[in-house]
DNA sequence: GCCCAGGTGGGTA
DNA sequence: TACCCACATGGG
């Protein structure tokens, strides 16, 4: 019997396709799209660093260099724009002195000391620290965001208050450690919460997990009865 | 006008 | 550890 978290990723396979991602190019990039997507629609993301390649200044020196106001109104668009600012130069600063400007030395060693190291830089949690791992270093470490929390809610699988670190734990214990796959995974799940499972968006009929996920059944059921999921 | 969006850090009990 | 709160913009 295959654990339920490899069901669900043949499922979204199935239905999506194969897909591997993070809208960036170059791991710099993604450290910076995934600070300025904290708590922030990547909608207002893209404006932002589409401000700062216009400027010219997406890469570690010139945007450590960059004025502190100069930086902000750059980025203004992604919101929460004073704090990040202060996280990117942070990060840039770490980056340049320590570490060459080069992300792949920074996340370079042991899997749990590199997840360590990045965890103690200002603006960088779990979350943030996953996503450079995985998308910008290319190392197997699972990413847990809002989305996977809700849909795994959904389907019964979770109980919703677990921390990051358990959630994250179990989709390591179950899925092999792979960069590919948790690319994959992810990138499905983020997928699916896009199309599917959106915060006010309950019923969510033509969903590849219907019958898995309880609002999916009611949905299965409105249908059933000639009503509108 | 209101709700929402790929979190994080600091404070308090 | 477990909550609370500030942080801010743009789109539906």
């Amino acid at each position: 019997m295959p654990d339920p978290l490899i069901t669900i990723f043949e499922r979204l396979k199935r239905h999506f396709g194969q897909s591997r991602w993070w809208p960036a190019e170059t791991p710099f990039e993604v450290v910076v799209g995934a600070i300025l997507t904290q708590n922030t629609a990547w909608t207002n993301v893209e404006m932002a660093i589409a401000n700062l390649k216009t400027a010219d200044v997406l890469c570690p020196r010139k945007l450590r260099d960059l004025p502190r106001l100069r930086l902000e109104e750059l980025i203004k668009p992604s919101g929460f724009f004073r704090q990040k600012a202060t996280y990117l130069h942070h990060f840039c600063d770490l980056l340049v002195e320590q570490f060459d400007s080069d992300v792949n030395r920074l996340c370079h060693g042991p899997l749990d000391d590199v997840r360590r190291r990045l965890l103690a830089i200002k603006g960088v949690g779990a979350e943030t620290a996953d996503s450079i791992l995985l998308y910008a270093a290319q190392r197997p470490s699972f990413v847990v965001d809002a989305y996977t929390r809700r849909i795994f809610t959904r389907l019964g699988l979770l109980q919703g208050k677990e921390s990051y670190e358990t959630i994250r734990r179990m989709f390591m214990a179950a899925v092999p450690q792979s960069v590919a796959l948790y690319n994959a995974y992810h990138a499905l799940i983020v997928q699916l919460a896009k199309t599917f499972c959106r915060k006010k968006q309950p019923q969510c009929s033509g969903c590849p997990l219907l019958g898995g996920c309880p609002y999916g059944q009611q949905a299965d059921e409105r249908l059933a009865e000639g009503r509108p999921a």
